[in-house]
DNA sequence: GCCATGCTTCGGTCGTGGCCGAACCATTGA
DNA sequence: TCAATGGTTCGGCCACGACCGAAGCATGGC
């Protein structure tokens, strides 16, 4: 009937997240779980009518995804391609002149450890990829990771098997730039196994309804067994960014 | 006087970016250099007052950065995560469903080679990755790429000299995936690094006013003797994309 | 069958923001 | 000094779109 006619131009993208209402529920959702129209609705504070038309434009937009299931409607990102979108524009808007609003406690929790998309992020991502570079088990620069074949062995005993038909010295993931820490955490292949993992081992666990993570008490002992943790990975790390840092994580057309 | 009030919201930046006047300019400025109120003016089709209100409010929002040179004020982007931000907006708007415009000779020249913010895009730059793949100076993977022993070797012959205190096996740069032929370039410090080398060169030389790159006489034996092009790198790649590609190339939080 | 719940469609109100004409400021060149 | 050119500010017009109340469909439980 109607056709199908998703959004061709930068502008109409852009102006489909440009909206509070709809940005709010696109981060929601940023979380990688699939949320019903009435839980967005609650979180953009709008109520159902308003927060239907916002999503029927956004799937119509292709920057969402539907699934009915029984009477409710489930939402998701449509693709990896919209979370990194709304990363970028998370970078963007947060690269103003500090401006560090005032942090709550859910917002703290949320800096501790969070999920994004299909990773993790916030301290103990960090301190994840800072680990993983002090032991020589990867290597990051410009944006990219690189597994070193002692760091192959590591992920391989840690349960996760990274493509072994994968030639050694092939860089297996991306890094991003976290937006709580300012620092770079793993992204990418290695990032979104790296998630599973830990899951899977019940070292963190979801925090429903949230994009936050607890970690469980086997996690801590897990983390700092493993990974070599320095004890006091959940404080914020000390220092200023490094100048370059922003500029070389930032990759274009 | 007025608070500097930088866009401190995706919502605000993103709403900055939809309208469709502000996006022609915003796409003119990601050629990387920088344009005139007046100019930007007539790209967006609006009147010299309406770009002007445009602008204003882009340059409060740190999307861009002016300068004023006599009675010109030229306007550039003000970061690289800005130009980043329109890359994968770019990237969403395009993943549609097919629907490719009709390609105007303008457009063709585009396609052909063009700049990038500070690297270059097109077939052009496809080749090249492309071509330094196929010689083993670099291994692309994941949208990382990592410069081999002999590519380091090569690109030092070449004229670009890679940070020599780099420890070699070190991830140097980035790919994009090139709008145009939805296949992978480089960026990132190497991207950059290339684009300045073959402009020195006089292999490519900028079109005034416009993103499009001209291969000179020169640079067509260059690019073939140098990078062992294929004969017909002109023509756009046959085959379709490999399915995993997009999602491969996208990187999250 | 009944009602409760989750979500959508319709209709109407209202505010934000894009646009231009006109006038104004600033720089350059004669 | 006086135009000419490039930009900006001001004022008013108009439209798009965000929002909600009310009503309308579905689905699931009893």
């Amino acid at each position: 009937m109607s056709t199908i006619a998703s959004a061709n131009t930068i502008a109409e993208v852009a102006s489909l997240i440009g909206d509070a209402a709809r940005a709010n529920m696109l981060s929601a959702l940023m979380g990688g779980q699939a949320l019903t129209a009435g839980e967005l609705a609650r979180i953009a504070n709008v109520t159902a009518q308003t927060a239907s038309g916002h999503l029927a434009r956004m799937a119509e937009g292709r920057l969402v995804l539907v699934e009915k299931q029984g009477r409710h409607r489930y939402y998701r990102l449509a693709s990896p391609e919209v979370a990194q979108a709304l990363h970028t524009l998370m970078a963007v808007a947060a690269s103003g002149p500090g401006r560090h609003h005032p942090v709550g406690p859910r917002e703290e929790a949320l800096r501790l450890a969070r999920t994004c998309y299909d990773h993790m992020a916030g301290r103990l991502a960090v301190a994840l990829a800072e680990s993983l570079c002090r032991n020589d088990h990867m290597i990051l620069a410009d944006g990219a990771g690189l597994v070193t074949d002692q760091g192959h062995a590591f992920f391989r005993e840690f349960g996760i098997d990274l493509e072994p038909a994968t030639r050694s010295r092939r860089p297996l993931c991306r890094t991003c730039l976290d937006w709580s820490e300012r620092r770079h955490h793993l992204a990418g292949r290695l990032g979104a196994a790296l998630l599973g993992r830990v899951l899977e081992l019940k070292w963190v666990t979801r925090v429903p309804g949230s994009r936050a993570l607890t970690v469980t008490r086997g996690g801590e002992a897990g983390f700092a067994r493993t990974f070599r943790f320095r004890p006091d990975w959940q404080r914020a790390l000390a220092g200023d960014v490094p100048a370059g840092a922003v500029v070389e994580a930032a990759s274009i057309d």
